[in-house]
DNA sequence: TATGAATGAGCGTTCATTCAT
DNA sequence: TATGAATGAACGCTCATTCAT
């Protein structure tokens, strides 16, 4: 791995563990065994940096999941298959997902923070999921739910899971099955 | 207002719109009208205003709840009064309400604070719903949904929801109540 | 007491415990059971406090040690019971004599208190030694020393015993005891 | 001279004449000629840099007085030797020496000061004392004196007359003098 | 005499960023 | 590419003192 990487790596695991303001350029340049100052040559501000560990995570997070949707039979399935997928990406990068969740539009950490770029990549997330409800509600799998608002709500219970799980000190073993099929339930026809 | 009500309230404003970090005790000094060693006087330290601030608005909002819900006639109607009220709450104080998001234990806002407290709070709003889940499965209006898991989807959707309108840059009008359907749909019998 | 004399023994103690920058007003006020403007009020600043404090010690110090050493029968007589008065008063005192210390114009502690009015008391301190050492000198009890110098040396040898005694974590019992010797050794003739 | 050298002499100049409370980080920074951030980054705290001026300062003098004393011919020169190269010491280096005073467990300036490290020091000096005494008693040049008291004495000798002319407005010229003589008066053999 | 709310200057410290090497 | 010394603005917080009551 060069430096470069070093310090993007290193930088996804302290902002996750500690949030924007509670990592310091220093420490990230320790965890990367660099000087401090290529953190600053490379990544421009400390802003930049944390959107850029974002992208890389959230691109990374958009190809798995178009892979993992790819097989579904119909539009229902595909739902299922998305919201696995996403919960299964947050416990194989159990250090350092938290940094996609406080650089997501839907963070509480900085509002100053210029979220744009990786706003548009959050709203493919979206367009992702109504494409799928889109299409089980032509061939039948889902019911005629409104579909940009139901997309909205898919992805809420999302979060809603994820930070359970990541963020507070409840324990609810079980809450990621039960999310997947609380979603299931809410499209279903009567 | 006494100038320790003040400061409380420009706190609850502040916190909203900026963030932990992003408030510094001087803005909420001046916000408020006193001397910047007020605050301390009054409040100890920035943290402990931060969750006084939020302690203050989840007590409110408890109450509101409570008493909204006390009419129910079944317990699937207790749930949809809770998630309408909880909604209603947050339009009701939009200049206040990103505060208690923060200061929650599903906030990614500073890992370092101490929330447990008001996790204490918090956890009281969840076995709130659990109590209205079982009524509901008791009295035949809700299906047989494991309770703490549903009580957790419930709340993470209205967390998903409220996040989607307080802090993105999406405008998905009727989203408040879509997300009231959501839950609904989830818990009908088949 | 009246609350003037509260004050002033509260901050004799505090002074001692913590010294002048470690002691607030506020510690002052409420070790004394008074509001924090009523000490400003009697007292006028903190520094004067400070001064006030350590003037009403050696006033009493210097009655205390003028009675002890009045029934001398010789001059070395005198000396001894001097340093014998003196270390006991600290003994006996020991809640609130390291404000005497701190006070005095021996103290390391704020170069830049107006020590002035309590400097001319620790004056008269050594000129009560040279006079018993003029005495002992005349009458033959002690050898023919230099009388200001050993006065300020005898004076010294208290300040290293009382300063080992109360400030520092030496353990030396016997070490007034010593002093005391210590002391009539060096006038003794040969 | 680099500027972390820089600090450190400002830093014990500074100290010496207006003590712990009455210098402040800025004081410093500004007599080093460096920014204000330097003396935390190179010294972490004011506490640390009080103590690391301190610590330089009586490791260079343990060395000299070592080096004094070794040329001693008995017990009773070696501990003169002492006690005129700790004063000379003092002499010779003027500007800084308070900030040792301040330093040591002798202090009463500031009672909150881990002094233990430097303790350890100070120790070193009283066993250099309780060394010459020891040997003096046993060549025959040295009265029976009981050992760690006496050291203790003949420290708290040098603290007395080091005190009067660093600190007190007194002016006693040929009090080092005296006070070598005083020492050396209470050692005689009879 | 007595209160305590209120002030605001000044403190030690942090840290993103710059820049000469 | 890589270093790390150096900057300086901004932070949270303390506390002697004032003053209306």
């Amino acid at each position: 791995m060069t430096k470069k990487e070093n310090i993007l790596v290193a930088a996804q695991e302290l902002f996750a563990k500690y949030g924007y303001a509670g990592t310091t350029m220093k420490m990230i340049s320790e965890r990367a065994g660099v000087a401090a100052g290529l953190v600053s040559h490379y990544y421009g501000s400390k802003e930049n940096l944390f959107m850029v560990a974002g992208q890389e995570m959230i691109d990374s997070m958009l190809r798995m999941l178009r892979t993992r949707t790819a097989t579904a039979e119909d539009g229902k399935q595909a739902v299922g298959l998305f919201v696995k997928a996403y919960l299964d990406f947050t416990l194989q990068n159990q250090a350092t997902f938290p940094t996609l969740i406080r650089c997501s539009p839907f963070s509480d950490d900085n509002p100053d923070l210029d979220r744009e770029t990786i706003g548009e990549k959050f709203k493919l997330l979206m367009e992702e999921i109504e494409l799928h409800l889109r299409r089980g509600i032509e061939d039948g799998s889902i019911a005629a739910v409104p579909v940009e608002e139901t997309a909205f709500m898919i992805y809420g219970c999302i979060i809603g899971a994820v930070r359970t799980v990541f963020l507070t000190p409840y324990d609810v073993p079980g809450l990621y099955e039960e999310a997947c099929q609380f979603v299931m339930r809410s499209l279903e026809k009567h």
